[in-house]
DNA sequence: TGCAAATACTTTGCGTGCAAACTAATATGT
DNA sequence: ACATATTAGTTTGCACGCAAAGTATTTGCA
């Protein structure tokens, strides 16, 4: 017995999966250059729009996991790339903050999302827009259940 | 400085990535009472569309690397959801058929994607099945590349 | 004041995703 | 036939994503 609902051809599910590797597949290789992964580009990006934040802030802006983000801010911190320091106000809280390093990164990323629309060759700049909102709706349906 | 292209808000991939980690997030507890993780979720699926397949097979319908595929077929046999047999013709590839008990899981299943479309409250079906239709093209566009 | 709850992070263990190196078996060209 | 290339899978090492347990530090309330 054949069930429609269980292929995988018509699951949103599998489609977002196999979008999002291939995604962070393409910035793989343009990463690699900057000697860094996509989850640490984007912690990066956080950073270079609002540097010395909090890890929670960090977090809340990336939503990558707390226990990882210890992790990949030691990885960080280790390539010169950030330092985290204590908050002397709150010494449960940790600092975040750009070395001359992580901010000059930012001239070599400056290209990347360029490169990256050009692979988009069959999707124009009205459907990413289009695709982003729907999948805002998509993550805001199933983020408040939690 | 601020470059609009270099903002969280901005990225596309950031979208998918948050969108893909929620919609796995909410399948995970789902899973788990059928004592399976998403991945191994699709590889069941994929077997009960077609049982007796090989894994390079397999690698094909579920876009799960090859690597991966190994470890997650171990435990799947541990769990005697499937078997995998030598294939006597070419004895280099290996065929994944279902035990009973893989076959009866699907019972369990049937009513995983109509718990997940409940979640969906400000999307309705034509925005998942166009969303789904632009994810294919990203999916595309980024394919071909490597 | 003092102690329990909350907050901010860290650690650990498991399950992938992926690249690269490796093994075994088959296909191919000369 | 036989060496070589190709194909099918496995293994290894690293980086997350996530749940759960653990550690400080601070709040809040009796």
């Amino acid at each position: 017995m054949s069930i429609k609902q269980l292929k995988l051809k018509n699951q949103l599910c599998h489609r977002l999966y196999m979008a999002s590797n291939s995604i962070v597949r393409a910035y793989r290789e343009l990463l690699s250059e900057l000697n860094i992964t996509y989850p640490q580009y984007v912690v990066m990006m956080a950073l270079w729009e609002q540097d010395k934040i909090t890890i929670a802030q960090l977090v809340e802006k990336t939503a990558i996991d707390g226990g990882a983000m210890t992790q990949i801010l030691k990885k960080m911190a280790d390539k010169s790339l950030l330092n985290i320091v204590k908050d002397q106000q709150d010494k449960r809280k940790r600092l975040v903050q750009l070395t001359q390093q992580g901010q000059a990164l930012k001239m070599d990323a400056v290209n990347i999302p360029n490169k990256i629309s050009c692979k988009f060759n069959s999707i124009d700049s009205g459907q990413v827009k289009q695709l982003m909102q729907l999948l805002d709706l998509v993550v805001n349906d199933l983020g408040e259940s939690t």
